[in-house]
DNA sequence: TGTCAATATTAATATATTTTATATAATCAT
DNA sequence: ATGATTATATAAAATATATTAATATTGACA
């Protein structure tokens, strides 16, 4: 089976036309006639209703649709973490973080360090707690930062500082004057949240769904991408937000949010400095790491 | 790019040779020598280094090797869920559930059904509940039972029941006296858990991370396939669990286990009955919809 | 250095894919 | 209903891709 002609079959469902996916991909209408057929023929069952004039992915065919995205989407992150290891460059620091190591604690980190070591650049690529890990076992990164302790023997790993996932809500909001609620308090707020990619989201949801609340009733349809997008959605109230306390100091001091704490729930999480000790560390590499690990004591 | 030239990848890294793997394919050893380097071509990088000899994969290498892993399995999930597709039989009743669902709730209902129904036959397929929310949304089951509510509009759900996740111990164990104990004594303790890829584990895992214990403070090396061998291992005293209450019933009325709430925290979870509103129903499948309806008040 | 075992290279051959040209089917306006 | 229109299918030829068989080259090891 062959790659491309999947990204044919996706455009062919999600257009509803082979002569148009014919046109957009540059091949002729027949070609793309071929290609869906082949899928059929390989995997032996029909993918597309062609009896009406807009054409309808049977169950196999929306089956396979989701093979086909599944398989899109992970060929593109191979492409960019592929350009990444063909760019090496020598002498720079490449670091791969998640998002809170990459906002909070390692800006000052690298500041430091940029100050003693002038002549070096460094460049930090920003991704999600397993990704991180994932990229610096295949040695696609000689250092990251991320949530998760990780169990590998070739990764050396140290803790660097920690965090608390913690309630905010804006200051005229009922729960405001208070310092602790009940979990079961939470029913019925308009949570604002992480898009569902995200580690902290995921956490979260389940950690909502297994305490038996039903998510649909505290999750309104504000889902944002960013951390910054959910302090500024809590600041203008529009709804709550679970969020990392060292996202939100600022906002905190300024009575932008008020933190309240849930009873009985200590939502603290550690990152670490992870990196491979048995490949070829460069020496910047190695006084990098010495560095960090001074500061993390 | 050909999903059996990946396949070809994996087998070469793995066997470490491209003979091998050329007699194990019955191709000649040429043509894997050219899907090799067709797959250092089309990615434009170097995979496996062959200037020793025994062959090493690059960096590239091993982040194609994550890929190409990805891949195969969500191929071969697709093959398994297409033969499904292919062999639908009309009379049958098919249903897909997670495990809790197939394992306590829906036994004495099926039972009940085919009393009432003699000349139906059911059949059930047990994956997790990500898989049962796609497989319905995909057509490939007309009906299934999850533990995670379903936003999606084509699908029609109602709550059929619920557990909850409790912490369990064997009689001797220093906890069973006590009737609560708190979040944090939990460090230090032999948890046996379920496989990582278990929704259940999941969502405990981070919750745990999420609380800032690490986990590996808490989770042995005990990793065990199925809720039962869960059960088995606590009563064996070979540690303590979370686990549904649901399957622990017998074991608590027996005295083997001993169930222990931790204070502020109630992990109870719905469990959903969803199927495809919009989909042609057969008589057979809405007459059973209509009975579980009816047994979920 | 010579031998062994493995991979690379080359040219010929077989397969797979695309194109061009044309047929057939479905929709739509009349 | 009927012909115009638009879309997909089919067939044969052209092209591109993959495989083989035969042979060269390379690295490991005695």
């Amino acid at each position: 089976m062959n790659l491309e002609f999947l990204r044919t079959y996706i455009q062919v469902v999600r257009m509803g036309s082979f002569s148009e996916v014919a046109k957009r991909q540059a091949i002729s209408q027949p070609a793309v006639s071929f290609q869906i057929r082949k899928l059929e023929q390989d995997l032996g069952i029909q993918l597309v209703d062609r009896s009406k004039k807009a054409i309808a992915m049977t169950d196999a065919g929306r089956r396979l649709l989701r093979f086909a995205e599944t398989i899109e989407k992970e060929h593109e992150q191979l492409s960019r973490d592929l350009d990444t290891l063909r760019a090496e460059v020598g002498g720079d620091l490449i670091i791969v973080a998640s998002t809170i190591p990459a906002e909070f604690l390692l800006p000052p980190l690298l500041g430091e360090f940029k100050t003693s070591h002038p002549a070096t650049s460094a460049q930090m690529i920003v991704t999600d707690s397993v990704g991180v890990i994932a990229g610096v076992e295949d040695g696609l990164y000689k250092i990251g930062f991320c949530g998760i302790p990780v169990e590998d023997n070739s990764i050396e790993s140290f803790a660097i500082g920690s965090d608390e996932i913690v309630l905010i809500v804006y200051p005229d909001h009922p729960f405001a004057l208070r310092k602790e609620i009940a979990f079961s308090e939470l029913e019925g707020q308009p949570l604002v949240v992480r898009e569902q990619t995200s580690g902290t989201h995921l956490s979260l949801r389940s950690l909502l769904s297994e305490s038996g609340h039903d998510i649909r009733k505290i999750t309104p349809n504000l889902v944002l991408g960013t951390t910054q997008a959910l302090v500024s959605a809590v600041e203008l109230k529009a709804g709550i937000a679970f969020i990392s306390n060292l996202a939100i100091r600022k906002s905190v001091k300024l009575g932008l949010v008020k933190q309240i704490r849930i009873e009985g729930l200590k939502l603290k999480r550690n990152f670490y400095c992870i990196y491979n000790k048995e490949r070829t560390t460069t020496r910047l590499l190695q006084e990098f790491i010495t560095f960090i690990r001074s500061k993390a004591k």
